[in-house]
DNA sequence: AAATAACTTGACCAATTGGACAGCTTTTGC
DNA sequence: GCAAAAGCTGTCCAATTGGTCAAGTTATTT
């Protein structure tokens, strides 16, 4: 049950050939996976979505699980190298406001990968346990420590970091994971969210978020 | 592949055992669904989670499809029913805080539902079609409507409605859905939020989102 | 050009999938 | 108490599932 996360497997040490395929099929399976989940997905499916035979999706990754850690790792590696962190040290409203511009540029850009991951977290994170043990809860306490220290410096609302930081997360994230439902809401064409959506989403979201914190006096 | 959400079906009309066991299976098909998805759960668990033989389920409900599609009902019917909807005539806050303080008791009593929700809509909502259609971008523009009335009356800050509640809805639902992240990040037992836990959320919440639309001049 | 490594894939497998159905028991209506 | 309706379930089915394997072809190395 368990699942090994590694960055890099041992990718790059191999040839041209794998390295195309490899993506080839990361893509098709991510699509899969966005659709029906890891237990719904079907890598026969993945195989024609990929133009490859189905046993060639067991050479590159020799099961199922072992092409869903992959996908996986993928994901949390492009967010890790995407998503800048938050300085202590700097202004919190420019901070805040870099972080909400970031994730919705993020989740613009890459929706799929947003709803893997969240469809893993609702079913019971089974194949992320890993992740978010350990080290998890100190990493967080490092994030909500830079809201504690913006707060004591009086420069912002004595807001709860903990709880800020996850309505960071779950209105940004929204964007990506309920598109579906929120381009239904505005009546968008083909269930695809506009770039004035986008924008509008970002002002809106940090005009609340900003001012909700202190951070703007006035409108703007 | 469409759906059909009767709301009550035929019960009633039938016996008391009918009832009893359609509840049994939706109750153990809910939980099946919110760990696996539609494509994901299978027939054979919902089964034996409800202590019932397989075939008996497809007595109940003709196909995985139908037990499906009265699972949602469910969802939605409980979803309409205990979710007051905001009055234009009310102020702003007020009625606000009431929503989300309901929204929270919501998402803490049947996180299952929401998450069942959640990953269809994140699924792209290929089984609930029809409930996006149609009525429900009407549906949406009264809701938005209420906002533009405060708005004008100049009870609130301009903010877009429509990304307000999203923001309403993102905020509050990511307690249901992404509890298992949230409660590894707080540190919390058995990956189980505690009461304490969603009180600070929905006072973080009500801080934040009142203040930022302009409802909280001081701290409070 | 020979040899070795990497890649490809059709055929096959046991297990599981959603579903059909016939025959059975229990409950209900009169 | 009898008949009809409702409920129950073991057995079977074709299709699909993830996965294996051996026999091939193509690339790479020397």
């Amino acid at each position: 049950m368990l699942i090994q996360l590694e960055s890099h497997p041992n990718h790059g040490a191999t040839g041209r050939i794998r390295r195309e395929n490899e993506c080839r099929i990361i893509t098709a399976a991510e699509a899969e996976f966005a659709r029906h989940g890891y237990k719904g997905a079907s890598i026969q499916k993945i195989a024609e979505r990929a133009g490859l035979p189905k046993a060639n999706i067991h050479y590159y990754f020799r099961s199922k699980l072992k092409l869903y850690a992959a996908v996986l790792a993928h994901i949390l590696d492009m967010w890790d190298g995407l998503l800048g962190e938050l300085d202590p040290a700097g202004d919190p409203a420019a901070e805040m406001e870099a972080y909400i511009r970031a994730k919705m540029r993020l989740t613009r850009q890459y929706p799929l990968a947003s709803r893997i991951f969240g469809i893993e977290i609702m079913s019971g994170a089974p194949y992320l346990q890993e992740y978010f043990q350990d080290g998890y809860q100190d990493w967080f306490r490092e994030r909500t420590a830079v809201f504690a220290t913006w707060i004591a410096r009086g420069e912002m609302d004595p807001v709860d970091p903990a709880h800020l930081i996850f309505l960071l997360w779950s209105s940004t994230q929204h964007y990506a994971d309920f598109s579906c439902q929120i381009s239904s809401a505005l009546g968008r064409q083909g269930n695809e969210l506009e770039q004035a959506d986008y924008e509008q989403a970002t002002e809106t979201l940090l005009h609340v978020i900003l001012k909700g914190c202190g951070l703007r006096k006035a409108l703007d």
